[in-house]
DNA sequence: ACCCATTGTGCAACTTGTTGCATAATGGGG
DNA sequence: CCCCATTATGCAACAAGTTGCACAATGGGT
């Protein structure tokens, strides 16, 4: 259940309509907990239901109309209660490694190297654009506790991108380098299971 | 739709029943695909009625009876067509930076540090459990495409596990030092938000 | 005045993942 | 022989996340 919480952190930080909240998702926040924008707006619409947030009063009806919302009392107490929570680390589910070790079995195909590649070159633009954003930061200083922890936590986003590239780097280097069969890569190795 | 793809990869390395799969995937596998019981047992059904598994042939009644899965042919190559699929990295979803980002808005806690330092504390003891796996794996030496592959990905585990290993540790050690704030910890730094 | 791209909100249907529980076979201990 | 813990499969209800689409306002271009 982090969604509410996400958005509740989210509009603490600054009150803000459906829309500029996907933005916002799709930016800083986004890097370590994404959400679509049919998502939020049914969020926001629990989380003003059950008196956490509000819409900021207007005349006029709301459809198709910009609605920005802020966090009411009980809202930030949720979220202080919420934080102070005992949570496990969560399962990690990556389809990348998943199809790699696919592959261990049904054989590597250049398609898989070239999906590989790809992705290193994703995260590897991904991992400049923070870096970016850190270099920025840099200069205004963190004073607040606030800054420290948003530093922090683009720090942790940096390095989990710096992991990606390296681990993506390693992998192309043993693939490419141990069996280079010349003419096609080598399909499955043993006979199919089934009779 | 990584799911019935992890099963039939699993069920290509060694044919297996719906509770060896579960016990599988908390081990090996789950390490970057996670799956409960249910999960494995709802998507046996459907890789079963799609044709690209069959149980092997038994008398008697099926329920709370052990049933033994094994891929088809027709499994093999949808296995093959996905890993040599498109596929854009998935935005990450971790709890533990949001509730740091969270933190950051209505102050850090004593509990959540203590989260902090008990996640670095799994982390740290998985990572120990995988260097233990590599260092069996290392003596039997990676011969087929299949080994290398499977210790590649192993890699990545540990990797990723060193990643948060330090990242907490930097964490814990800038929470600590620059605002040792004598007495209780500083709640939120800003009034309410809200009137 | 009209078109239309953009901004903004939202419903409905679907897929995926989780939780709690029910039920059946099996085999060891008393 | 019966109890019961363990192994094993499964249903049902729910929660979370995704996809596709619909619709309303706005403002610039022609």
């Amino acid at each position: 259940m982090s969604l509410p919480h996400a958005i509740l952190t989210a509009l603490l930080e600054k009150p803000s309509s459906g829309l500029e909240l996907t933005r916002r998702f799709d930016r800083s926040i986004g890097y370590f907990w994404s959400a679509t924008h049919q998502q939020i707006y049914r969020e926001l619409g629990k989380l003003e239901k059950a008196g956490f947030i509000r819409a900021l009063p207007t005349d006029s009806p709301t459809r198709g109309r910009r609605k920005e919302y802020e966090v009411l009392v009980p809202g930030r107490e949720e979220l202080g209660r919420w934080v102070g929570e005992r949570e496990e680390p969560r399962a990690l589910r990556d389809p990348l490694m998943l199809r790699l070790r696919a592959a261990g079995v049904v054989g590597v195909g250049d398609d898989l190297v070239e999906e590989l590649r790809r992705h290193r070159e994703l995260h590897s633009a991904r991992l400049a654009e923070y870096r970016e954003f850190q270099r920025r930061d840099a200069e205004r200083g963190h004073g607040t506790e606030r800054d420290r922890v948003q530093a922090l936590v683009l720090q942790g986003g940096i390095d989990l991108e710096r992991f990606w590239v390296n681990w993506l780097e390693g992998a192309l280097a043993d693939l490419a380098g141990p069996a280079p069969a010349p003419g096609a890569a080598a399909p499955g190795a043993s006979p199919p299971t089934t009779p």
